[in-house]
RNA sequence: GGCCCAUUCGUCUAGUGGUUAGGACGCCAGGUUUUCAUCCUGGAAACAGGAGUUCGAUUCUCCUAUGGGCUACCA
């Protein structure tokens, strides 16, 4: 492969982008990564009415997050843009011209009511209205209608599109690097618009033409272009350009029941189906994001390479440079990938384990800063202690409340298995262990109060529950002693007198 | 309906014309942790079905089934 590759992703702007259109964008950068390539962002703009403001900047937004910046784009020009075809449109006529000189394309004046009325006739009878070659010439368009009559429909100003005239009995053959070889049967194709009414290009027009003109080579999508790789094939034929060389990925598909992931699923199902949160501007509805959830950028990209790809050893985890090392298109998978929420959990604990207990410090430090907690705690001590049994940064909260303020209940069922007849006068006895300790550090605590309880022959268990008990307010966390020394002396035996007068 | 694509544990997947069909998530059990979690060890769990080709098919071919995609002046 020659080291000039440049792969594009070319979402449009209807809304947040899914985490299926992350995959195939990760997919892009990651193969022009590995070739020393360019990653080109395409703005396809060119369905106006389905237009939804802060969705480009959504999208942006969502690669930088995810790491994974576009090298060329719209801010970004490198010679080759605009990136908006919006802001193409003045490009894309002549080439919608030169395929009717060529006799590869033609006007078509039918009125979208006659076309709805032959669909929904056809259908009714319980057949498929293509329009194509064996209709074409009885639908009024410029291969039915004479020439005059064309000129004449054309200097009214009356409404036409520009449909392509696919070809007649070919079978056409070609490579998809994902795929191998697929036949297609040129009858079976229909006459796809090219040019809208509105003068806008149609996607397949436009993106034919500015993969040219950016000199993509090669275009790897998702699964449901499939269908309309032949026209774009055909396309590049009619305009005797080279066609790129195209990749189509495995859909992601929902983690149960029927159909591919969709926007809606997220919120049906309970996890994010967006990288980051998204607030529709209309409704004002807002669905969440994997970014707000906690969950880490490399976490996320690990998870999504995985879908649909695997490096073909037993290593699954892998940073973003490693991706881009051992990543190939010929090891990607054919079949749709059911999308797993928990394991994207898994990975995100693994992650979070690797992550340095300053980087996590900062991290809970501004969780908390968030929740208007005070924090002359030791964060970094506190974050260490947690670490291990931590998934998520909000997870240092939920597991380490107690670090922050002393508990007001205590568990009943642990109360009830940890603090008996007696417990109290023991801790009676701790506390004065504990007070006389002149540095209170962990090991200081531990060594001198397991050697008091073995002089007394108490059994740890009498001491050891009661006493986390009062701590933490339950029977978990991580040692007790550790735990008595972040919190300190006094807070330590404050909390120890507390437990005894809400449970004796 | 038509066209196209796919099919290995519940899920993500490795793999080969002859393997005890491997790993990961999740699940279960045991161990460690005088708590909980982590961690460690172990376990249950798969080649959709039917015909061929072959000495032998999970692997190759065909058919069926199932799943998926597309079928707009959407992308």
């Amino acid at each position: 492969m020659s080291n000039n590759v440049r792969v594009r992703f070319a979402p449009s702007p209807t809304g947040p982008l899914h985490i299926g259109g992350v995959r195939t964008a990760l997919f892009n950068y990651l193969f022009a990564k590995k070739h020393g390539g360019d990653f080109i962002l395409r703005i396809e703009d060119t369905d106006q009415n389905r237009y939804v403001e802060g969705a480009e900047d959504y999208i942006i937004e969502s690669l930088n997050w995810c790491g994974i910046p576009f090298d060329e784009g719209p801010g970004k020009d490198k010679g080759f843009g605009p990136y908006r075809q919006s802001e193409r449109k003045h490009l894309y006529r002549q080439y919608a011209d030169e395929l009717i000189q060529k006799g590869h394309a033609y006007y078509a004046f039918d009125t979208s009511e006659t076309l709805d009325f032959h669909r929904k006739d056809h259908e009714a009878k319980g057949k498929t209205f293509i329009y194509n070659w064996h209709n074409r010439l009885k639908l009024t368009n410029s291969l039915s209608l004479s020439e005059k009559e064309v000129q004449a429909k054309l200097e009214a100003g009356e409404e036409y599109v520009i449909r392509f005239k696919s070809p007649q009995d070919q079978t056409l053959v070609f490579e998809d690097i994902v795929r191998g070889e697929i036949k297609i049967d040129t009858n079976t194709l229909d006459d796809k618009v090219l040019f809208k009414s509105d003068g806008m290009p149609t996607y397949h027009l436009a993106n034919i033409v500015d993969d040219h003109l950016m000199e993509i080579t090669h275009v790897i999508r998702g699964e449901e272009w499939l269908p309309s790789l032949a026209l774009h094939v055909l396309l590049y034929q009619a305009f005797g350009w080279k066609a790129p060389e195209f990749a189509h990925l495995p859909l992601l598909l929902k983690p149960t029941g029927k159909g591919k992931l969709s926007k809606r699923d997220g919120e049906k199902l309970g996890f994010p189906v967006f990288p980051l949160e998204w607030k529709d501007p209309k409704t004002g509805s807002i669905s969440s994001g994997y970014r707000e959830d906690g969950y880490f950028p490399e976490a996320l990209v690990n998870f999504l390479a995985f879908l649909g790809w695997n490096p073909g050893t037993e290593q699954e985890l892998f940073s973003l440079e490693k991706l881009i090392e051992a990543f190939s298109l010929e090891r990607v998978n054919k079949s749709g990938a059911r999308f797993d929420p928990e394991k994207i959990k898994w990975f995100n604990q693994q992650y979070l384990q690797l992550k340095s207990d300053d980087e996590l410090a900062e991290a809970f430090q501004k969780f908390l800063a968030e929740r208007g907690v005070s924090t002359n705690q030791p964060l970094k001590k506190i974050v260490h202690s947690l670490k291990e049994r931590a998934t998520f940064i909000d997870d240092f909260w939920s597991l380490g409340a107690f670090f922050f303020e002393a508990p007001s209940t205590y568990d009943e069922k642990a109360a009830k298995k940890g603090w008996k007849e007696g417990t109290s006068e023991i801790m009676d006895a701790v506390m004065d262990v504990l007070s006389n300790i002149e540095v209170f550090s962990t090991e200081n605590v531990t060594q001198e109060v397991k050697a008091w309880i073995t002089n007394q022959e108490l059994g740890f268990g009498k001491v050891m529950m009661p006493l986390r008990l009062a701590l933490v307010g339950s029977l978990q966390g991580p040692d007790v002693f550790e735990i008595a020394s972040l919190l300190g002396k006094e807070e330590t035996i404050s909390r120890i007198k507390k437990a005894q007068s809400a449970l004796d």
